[in-house]
RNA sequence: GGCCCGUUGGUCAAGCGGUUAAGACGGCGGCCUCUCACGCCGCAAACAUGGGUUCGAUUCCCGUACGGGUCACCA
């Protein structure tokens, strides 16, 4: 067989050599030890929460190390294609502050930066393999792959196009043309010489050392359109594109020996690969995949739900790395990015995704951010997803700021807000239009709760400090029989009509229309005196 | 089914031949406190299993079970 007619036949429409290539995108001139990576996602419309896992780990590695973290849009089948889908997923990744060094809307000297652009360099490619004879044209149609899939499963056998199954490995040229001529459609495969009873050793970075078995199945390199399967676009791309670290799902392990056997037939160098175990969430008692449907599998879900970007990061941080969290606690106001990530750090193994784990890092996350940064990123979030509440609380900034600033600062915050959802009932009382009384004074009679909230508003200072506004209250308390003392209430209980919690609960209540606020003091200078004062005349009516 | 990967409390996980087997989330109990939110203290809770190797195995090796991945002209 004379490889290079065959070549020629196939591709008569490539001129240019794979030497061409290799000029045009030299080795990236870079540090030394700083890791080109890359993310690689098919245009689908959906970000999968479980796409950030690779994504971090790429970011960081490339960044971390000086290097070059880019996006590859994968879309080499274009039946799955979803148009646009790549601008809302770069958008998405800002949103997180995920940001790509060279991508589709910001070209850099590796383009193009996706895949249906670059056809003509596969196909440079697989012309080569060709002329090598390491791949040639295979005219099967679906119905003899079938056929071939059904006696296999008969025989029990690997299913696969090798061995004596092959049908178009040794076609003459003559036959090739004229099924060529016949207008046969074909697809090429790769001439694998491997052997499957021969083990292979293979590090990967962070499963270790595993022991695969060598690929002897002639897959599919290009097919019947033209176009390249993952396979090759993987090998060419990576390699032109001088990617350092291959990161990608575990879901790619089985096809590795495949790939290093492509990676030595196109004569490249194997870039490292690190696999990534699959997020899991729990399904009854046993562990499953995130599946698309299933909530927070989308990363839309978490910016709409007002999960600050911030925490989804730091609780995949957690997830990734065992050593965050330690960090964290000994570096509260570290940028993310600071955090020394290791690969030798993370997990082989899948872990479970945790909603109220991602709930508490995200309450210690917004607890960390200043009342400015809070109010930003919640008006940010409540234009979007809750106009109404947006209006209101952006009506005047310094009154929300100084709302947020409660009990914020302090080297034990106030943990309230989980979600910027959860601002609402948090200090929606604030605002009038979300102002009303809910709770109620149970257990008390309207004679009592009158004259304790009479008295408190002729003593009322607006000016009055925590502790001097606290000790008004006991001492109007006391008048009306009620405990100023806590223990002193609990060992004699029957001596009281209840003790100064009951009575900061009229004025809260009053104030607040709820049981459970931020510190009452704080909250009535912020309201105003005329307003508080209001609040209790109008709560009297209600008893 | 073949091949590959994995398995420490409910969850995330330290550990890398000798430990009272960390810590975090969650749960429970308590303290603090004008409520809440914090904070603090405590409790319950784990090395899947059977064989080896070894003076000694959670740790190393083999088997079994369980979970996951993959076996496309999809990535």
């Amino acid at each position: 067989m004379d490889h290079n007619a065959l070549a020629e036949l196939l591709f008569p429409d490539v001129s240019k050599t794979t030497d061409y290539y290799e000029n045009l995108y030299p080795k990236r001139d870079l540090p030394e030890g700083a890791k080109v990576t890359r993310f690689a996602p098919s245009p689908t419309g959906f970000v999968h929460f479980g796409g950030l896992y690779p994504v971090l780990v790429s970011e960081r590695l490339a960044h971390q190390s000086g290097g070059v973290f880019y996006l590859r849009i994968e879309d080499t089948d274009s039946k799955r294609e979803v148009e646009g889908a790549e601008y809302d997923l770069i958008k998405v990744f800002e949103n997180f502050g995920i940001n790509f060094d060279e991508s589709i809307v910001r070209e850099g000297k590796y383009g193009p930066y996706r895949q249906s652009k670059r056809r003509e360099i596969y196909r440079t490619y697989a012309k080569e393999l060709v002329k090598q004879g390491k791949a040639y044209p295979c005219f099967c149609t679906e119905e003899d792959m079938r056929q071939l899939r059904e006696k296999q499963e008969e025989l029990k056998l690997t299913p696969g196009y090798y061995g004596e199954f092959v049908k178009c490995r040794d076609l003459t040229l003559e036959q090739v043309k004229n099924k060529l001529n016949a207008g046969l459609p074909y697809v090429l495969r790769f001439r694998s010489d491997g052997n499957p009873d021969n083990k292979i050793k293979f590090t990967d970075l962070v499963k270790g050392t595993i022991e695969v078995t060598e690929n002897h199945i002639d897959h599919v390199l290009l097919k019947s359109d033209g176009m390249p399967t993952y396979h090759l676009a993987h090998a060419v791309d990576d390699h032109l594109m001088r990617t350092t670290h291959v990161i990608r799902g575990e879901e790619w392990l089985s096809s590795l020996p495949y790939h290093i056997q492509l990676f030595s037939a196109l004569g490249f160098k194997l870039p490292k690969y690190l696999h990534i175990s699959q997020l899991m969430k729990k399904e009854g008692e046993v562990k499953k995949k995130l599946s698309k449907r299933d909530k927070g599998a989308g990363m839309s879900y978490y910016i709409s739900e007002g999960y600050p970007a911030e925490s989804v990061i730091e609780y995949v941080m957690t997830l990734l790395n065992s050593n965050f969290e330690d960090w964290r606690r000994a570096n509260p106001t570290e940028d993310t990015n600071s955090f020394p990530f290791s690969v030798k750090k993370m997990s082989p193994s899948g872990s479970l995704f945790d909603l109220v784990k991602l709930g508490d890092v995200s309450k210690n996350v917004v607890s960390r951010m200043t009342a400015d940064d809070v109010y930003n990123k919640l008006s940010k979030w409540a234009e979007e997803f809750d106009k109404e509440f947006y209006d209101v609380i952006t009506r005047n900034p310094d009154y929300t700021k100084a709302i947020l600033q409660i009990g914020r600062g302090g080297s034990k915050p106030r943990k309230d807000l989980e979600t910027w959802k959860d601002a609402k009932d948090y200090m929606g009382f604030f605002f009038p239009e979300y102002f009303e009384f809910i709770d109620k004074t149970e257990g008390f009679n309207k004679q009592d709760i009158t004259a304790c909230l009479n008295d408190f508003a002729d003593c009322y200072d607006i000016d009055d400090e925590q502790d001097v506004w606290f000790s008004k209250v006991k001492e109007i308390g006391e008048k009306h029989g009620f405990c100023p003392n806590i223990k002193e209430y609990k060992a004699n209980p029957d001596s009281w009509k209840g003790n100064v919690g009951d009575v900061s609960s009229f004025i809260r209540v009053a104030v607040t229309g709820k049981l459970n606020s931020p510190d009452l003091c704080a909250v009535m200078k912020i309201l105003g005196k005329d307003e508080s004062m209001e609040r209790i005349n109008k709560f009297k009516e209600t008893l």
